[in-house]
DNA sequence: CGATGTCATGACACCGATGTCATAATGATT
DNA sequence: AATCATTATGACATCGGTGTCATGACATCG
């Protein structure tokens, strides 16, 4: 590989002139500047981000920490893959920026951690993101603390910087909108408590409910799924078994997230019922691939992976500028997906199969 | 930050002492050894790996350029994120060789590949993976060349070394499979022609249909999607409909992918029809969200990505130790999954209903 | 016309590791 | 006892860039 000697020699000039070419720090004759461009062609010469940043003492790399590359497949319940697009939002960020990211993967171990932290430092990483598979308390190691540090879907008791979605508002908003479509006996299948989703959502639901003065009914929220077991499929059958043989049975049914609702779709239409004339169905995530491609297409709101992702790398950066950092987690808002798995009574013109 | 000078003078040594500790490739006294590790521990001290590329000319770096993690959201519709399992294969074998792997983006245009490759350049990364979303040809630009390259789910003209799903063998695995549990009318609802493994895994049908002795019958082989925009779901419809109309209907129809397959689910049920009762369902893809969770489980084929990658990974490893590439493109087997999806004739005794 | 400022360029040191070579001390061998 | 091999350590150069400082050639200004 040629490096800057090559360079020089190949145009008759010195080396620093040749790297003053590069970085445009200083005034080049004209002719000079040609030659040295020309060199430069000539040899394919790409200058050595080792060398550089052994100078100037800047790596420009920001580390991001994941296990949403490989995830163990134990747990494929829940493990959608969207929160890839957390990373997406990261690498636009870091790219405008010109930064570098280096990706490096839990490999579904938190015991990984350490090391990864070990080769961030060895490159010199200015700053680490860690990226979470799903809204969760973690705790990062003590050796985590010597460097800036951001948390994408997680949070710790430390008040590490953190960017969250707003579970809470979303689910508020989601029942705000299906109650100005006319529903009243809401149900909701919650996620099992171990996801601090379940929780808030819940809330939400609550929050929505009582400011429409609609009282709260237990009996529409069934207790929370135990596990994500395969068994799960039986939980959930009996759920719905019992919320349809309700007195007063709920219009629409809000599940724990999509793919809970593609499962609740195969149920209620092995049990003859049809989406949404006999009943309606919401979701939580907005995971496309589903709530698009079903059949009717799936109202749901929307985990604001992406933005997450942005405002995290945005953070990072801010604290790489400025040791400065936020005591409040930042919530990110999804928006509600209205699509045709729920019946809208205000505006029943409109046909229910279209997508 | 600390650097190895700090730690030998904390330590009353020599760098060159410090670096035989750390390095281990010379002998060192052991009260030597002990002062310098408690030195490296006081001070904290990581060695920077900046200095060491230089010295050793050796990055250890792969690059990874993708347009799996940044897809533009123009085309959903097959872009699964399951092909970022194959950078879950390639990342496992890199960490376990300990080379650094950086993850670059296409953030969904191909203009922005040189640029990618120029940054490599600059960290001096020993080989480059190109992955593709699905399988595809693709043409990288000139400059690509001066580094081993493997590309993952995607070939070119210029015999590049590739590792690519192979389709037309997993297609005529699924149909075998067909066959033995009973079936003999099989329709295939194929990929739109624009995908290679469309004619790929039409051809691997015919063959496992010929080899069956069932002759052909184009009947059941309705001329392939158009387009994917949302119309699909009106062709969809019609292809469903003229199928079901045969006078021999199909036992068994085939989809293009796990995708379609979810679709077809809903279109199915809303014309009253019940799976595997009334027609079995196989999909392609094994995108285990929907195979797992559609009820009934979708019978399926794997594409095998996580294979995929750590061939891809093994296949770069190997030429950037001797530049010897392979001519011919490495074709990955996936496994049929067997699912409750469709009817097996010959196990009847076996519940339907069961996940 | 001499002082000052800007332009254009090069010599040299330095960033933080490690390879090479040298040196001293110790132990083993004949 | 002299020689040789091995151990333990350090001085110094080097990798490929860039910051600092110096230098010479012009141009400008009072």
């Amino acid at each position: 590989m040629a490096t800057i000697y090559d360079v020089a020699k190949a145009a008759g000039v010195s080396a620093k002139t040749v790297s003053r070419v590069l970085n445009q720090d200083a005034p080049v004759g004209r002719e000079t500047r040609e030659k040295v461009e020309q060199a430069i062609h000539a040899l394919g010469y790409v200058p050595s981000n080792a060398a550089r940043m052994m100078r100037s003492n800047r790596s420009g790399i920001v580390g991001l920490i994941t296990g949403a590359i490989s995830q163990t497949s134990d747990n494929p319940e829940l493990t959608g893959l969207p929160d890839l697009f957390i990373v997406q939002g990261i690498q636009q960020v870091m790219a405008a920026q010109k930064k570098t990211l280096m990706i490096a993967d839990t490999a579904g171990s938190a015991d990984n951690i350490p090391h990864l932290l070990e080769t961030f430092r060895q490159h010199r990483a200015e700053g680490i993101i860690y990226v979470a598979d799903y809204h969760k308390q973690i705790e990062l190691p003590e050796t985590a603390k010597s460097l800036p540090i951001v948390l994408a879907n997680c949070f710790d008791t430390r008040a590490t910087p953190a960017v969250l979605p707003d579970d809470k508002l979303g689910q508020r908003r989601l029942v705000e909108r299906l109650i100005k479509a006319g529903h009243h006996r809401i149900a909701l299948l919650r996620l099992p408590e171990t996801f601090v989703a379940s929780d808030l959502r819940f809330q939400g639901y609550c929050d929505a409910m009582s400011e429409a003065s609609i009282p709260f009914d237990p009996a529409l929220v069934p207790s929370t799924l135990q596990d994500d077991d395969p068994r799960q499929l039986g939980q959930l059958t009996e759920a719905l078994k019992h919320l349809l043989n309700l007195d007063q049975p709920p219009t629409v049914i809000c599940c724990g997230n999509d793919k809970m609702a593609l499962r609740v779709y195969g149920i209620l239409r092995s049990m003859g019922l049809n989406i949404p004339e006999d009943i309606s169905i919401a979701g939580y995530d907005n995971y496309t691939l589903i709530a698009e491609t079903l059949y009717p297409a799936l109202t749901t709101v929307e985990l604001p992976y992406r933005d997450m992702g942005r405002q995290a790398a945005e953070l990072i950066l801010d604290m790489i500028k400025q040791a400065d950092h936020p005591n409040e987690p930042a919530l990110m808002q999804g928006d509600v997906y209205w699509r045709s798995s729920v019946t809208d009574f205000f505006t029943t013109n409109v046909k229910m199969f279209q997508q």
